[in-house]
Formats: structure tokens, C-alpha cells, sequence
DNA sequence: ATGCCAAATTGTCTTTTAGACACTTTCAAA
DNA sequence: TTTGAAAGTGTCTAAAAGACAATTTGGCAT
């Protein structure tokens, strides 16, 4: 948590943060939601991205990163903004109305929300709910259907973007530990695509990037033939986020 | 103008739409800035992107719709969001201050705003002042190095999500007239990509995306041989718009 | 009528990339 | 030692990218 002497009073009762948390498992994408624990007799107790009211004096993308990172302790990663929603509708859920008055001076205030995506290495992190999170879960992507507020569309904007994204830099390694194989690299573009990719097309394209680094170590206790494991290539990397690359899709 | 009975006080003081809107005018890439006439000492009157306080009640792409009819008139066009600004600094101009007072009831809200991008055939439209704008001008895109607020940061990255796009949707031909020749067309990608493109390649690749349509009709009066008219064709337009295509890059 | 200028139009060759496709290797565990 | 499970690897074909220059056609000036 950042060193914070700001009141409640200082919050912006109409401009929110949300944040999209992408994280992979070497299965799927899961998205990092919270649980704010209502306890409904007739509605739902839907899941939320994590987000929050930004300060009055706050740049947008600080207030991304610090509500991130009071609500679930990620810091220091890839940010990127989705986009504004501002539906006055938003805010059309009964569930989501009970929950706004326990918690915000102004309820009913309409709110605009700028949505961030980030990706995480899902092994850096344990979710920990803090604040009015009361659980913080990783929940697979195929698994979410309904979310609070309009966070089940922001969701499916975030994703497109990362699908774009993909294309255009290297970003996936973000979701990987240090060292990963090939195989687990693979898994993950054929889980952002949705759809599977040839295994040696894939590997002579990823390796023409210049940004995989052989470690000369091999996988051990797995029942299999053992994979080589990887580190990616910082400074070719740095290199080509920064000029990207035209096309990188399949 | 769209028929509004709302009032001044039903604004939200606290976000706005921008609207940055190319025009191509068979030279250059354009873009239509406001001119708001301030009469200063010691500052410059600096141009602005057209843009204005949402109502409260309103969607944000609608306020965008209809900030940008209100303002320059054009509208049925195709718009997308380049995303949310909310430096807290974007006013620190004196001269935005000093114009903010003037038109605005709360002249010194921290004001967020979602900045939407536009193109428009340039010759559909003739630039009208309305409301708070002076002048409304299409402006060189190389000519313009300093803008009102933070607009000129806006600009860019407007810019660049028009090159990401314009690979992945058929979209310059929103800039050109009904009738164009390839050779307009050509010049139109090489304003956008800002490098030239080799034209037996260029055009071969648009040829086959198959959206265009030789009207059988010549260019008259032009001093040397005269180029085939095409349009395109909005059946497949429409197909490529949706399912769009992997690289149109160069 | 002739020649000139300016821009339009057109094709080939080479290199690179995409995409389809199947067998062998290596380890752990039974 | 056998078996199962995933790793690793190469070639061929088709399509696309990229480099490159000569010819055509109209208006205009002489």
C-alpha cells in the first residue's frame, strides 16, 4: 500500500478505476475478481473487478496502479488503459446499488470508469482481499458470465485489446515465471487466441524473435521426455516492445 | 443539432468528450480545430480539439455524437474511442483557465476526459463555427505543435491508434470522396503510414482485398492521362469491417 | 499537327513467410 | 523392459512481400 494521507473526502465521487488482471496458469487465462461478500436473498452475489474511486488530485493511471495495488498488492507490472464506460446504466444491478450505499458518501453519484488490463505472473501472487474486497480469486476466463456493474463488458474489451496486443509485442511473457518451456509459451498464445496453433510453426516464429534465451537446463520429475527452459532475452525484448513488430498473429 | 431540452446545469462538470476529427484532402492529412478567440496579452491563442462537459445523463459515445454535431455539424460518421485523459494538470495553461471562467459555471472542476477519434470525407463538410468556437479550421496534422490543454498529447495518440487501425480495418476510405482514384487512395496510406509506399505493390495488395469497384469512368481535365474511378464496394466493406483482416501493414 | 510533360498503369523476379504435415526422443513409472 | 506422455524436430508447397522500370494517355504549348 502506498503511503496515503488522503481523506475519504478527497475521493472524486464520479470517476472510478477498474482493473482487468489477466494471469495464466499453464492452462488458462484466469482474470483476478473479488468478492464483496453481499449476502442477498433474492439477487446474486456477483464478483467485481478490482476498482475504486480515483482521488481529486490523482492522475488516472497512478490511481490504477495504487487501487490495484490496495485492493490485491500487485505492483511494478504492465498497465494498460481499456478505455472510458460510461454507460449511465451501468450502475443498473440491485445488488450493485445495496453494495455502492454501504460503502460510498455518494451512492447514487454517476460514475465514469476508466478500465486499465494488466498481466501478471499468476505464481508471483496470492491473492490477499483487502479493503472491501472480502475475497480475491482468480477465476478462469471460460468460467465468468455475469459480472457486478458493467464489468462482464469491460472484460470482453480488455480481451480483444490483449488479443491485438499479442500481435504487436511480446507481452505473453508477462503472464510466464522466469524460466518457462517452450510448451508453456505455446499453451499460452493458443489460450489468448482461443484456438490452437501448430506446434513447430509456432516455435520456428517465436524463435526468429531473438528474444528466448536457452537456459541449458531441463525440466526435472516429469514423467516425460524433459523440456528445455527458457528465459527471455531482456534486452531484445526492451528492443522490440519499443519498435514492435508488424504481425505476430496466427 | 440534436432536439435538447436539457439544461446548462444538467452538465456534468467533472467529465468531457474531445473529438479529434482527420480529414484528407488528396495532399495531407487534416484535423478540425476550434479557434476560440481569445484575445490574450502575453499567451497564445492556442487551438483546441472540439469537445465539451457531458450531461449527466448521458452515454458517453452519445455525448461524443453529439458534442461533435454541436460543434462542427457532421455526424452519422464512423467514431471510436481513443481512451480516458485525466492528467490533473491537463489545465494549466493560463489561457484555459482564463477561457474556462468564461463559459464554465464551476470553471475550475478537475475535469476527465474520453477522447474519441473521427474521420470525414473533408469535402462533405465546411467547417462552422458554433457555441464557444470561433473559428472551426482543418488544420495540417504537420503544422500543429501546441494545442489547448492537453490536446496535443490527445493528438498523438489518436494518431497512432489510426495507423494500428487503418492495418486492421478498411477505414481511409471514410476520408475520401465517393469517387477516388487509386492514386488518391495511395497518398491517403502513405499520410497515415507517413512513408512512401512502392505503388505497383500498393496496389496490387488493395486490389485484392476486393472492396473496390472500377466505375469504367475517367478523371476529365487533368493534364496528363487521366486515372480510372473507383468507389468501393459496401458489401464486401461491410464484411471486412467485420471480420477484419490480419495485416494491411507496410 | 507535333512534341512534350505529367501522372497512370502494368508485370516479373526473388526472398520471405505461412501453413500443412508425422516421426523420433527422452524420461518416469508400472 | 515396456509403456505412456509430452518434447523435439524438418521439409515441402503456396502465398505474400518487396524490389524494380518501361509504356500509355491525355492536356497543353508550340
Amino acid at each position: 500500500m502506498v503511503g496515503n494521507t488522503r481523506k475519504k473526502t478527497d475521493l472524486n465521487p464520479n470517476n472510478s478505476v477498474d482493473c482487468v488482471i489477466f494471469g495464466f496458469d499453464f492452462e488458462q487465462i484466469n482474470v483476478l475478481l473479488i468478492d464483496r461478500g453481499q449476502n442477498l436473498g433474492n439477487s446474486k452475489n456477483l464478483r467485481a473487478l478490482p476498482g475504486n474511486l480515483i482521488y481529486e488530485d490523482e492522475d488516472l493511471d497512478q490511481a490504477a496502479y495504487r487501487v490495484l495495488e490496495e485492493l490485491t498488492g500487485i505492483k511494478d507490472i504492465y498497465l494498460e488503459q481499456v478505455g472510458a464506460f460510461g454507460n449511465p446504466n451501468r450502475v443498473n444491478k440491485e445488488s450493485d446499488r445495496e453494495w455502492l450505499k454501504s460503502i460510498r458518501d455518494e451512492p447514487n453519484a454517476r460514475v465514469i470508469t476508466a478500465a486499465y488490463y494488466s498481466l501478471v505472473k499468476i505464481d508471483d501472487f496470492v491473492p490477499r482481499a483487502h479493503s472491501f474486497a472480502k475475497k480475491a480469486e482468480w477465476i478462469p476466463l471460460s468460467e465468468i458470465e455475469e459480472l457486478a456493474f458493467d464489468h462482464f463488458e469491460i472484460l470482453q474489451v480488455a480481451k480483444e485489446k490483449l488479443k491485438q496486443k499479442i500481435k504487436i509485442q511480446p507481452i505473453g511473457f508477462n503472464l510466464l515465471p522466469e524460466k518457462f518451456t517452450l510448451s508453456q509459451l505455446h499453451k499460452l498464445y493458443e489460450c489468448i487466441f482461443e484456438k490452437p496453433l501448430d506446434k513447430r510453426n509456432f516455435r520456428r516464429k517465436i524463435q526468429k524473435l531473438n528474444i528466448l534465451t536457452n537456459l541449458k537446463e531441463k525440466q526435472r520429475g516429469v514423467p516425460h521426455k524433459p523440456s528445455q527452459l527458457y528465459k527471455f532475452n531482456e534486452e531484445n525484448y526492451q528492443l522490440l516492445t519499443q519498435n514492435g513488430y508488424d504481425n505476430f498473429g496466427f
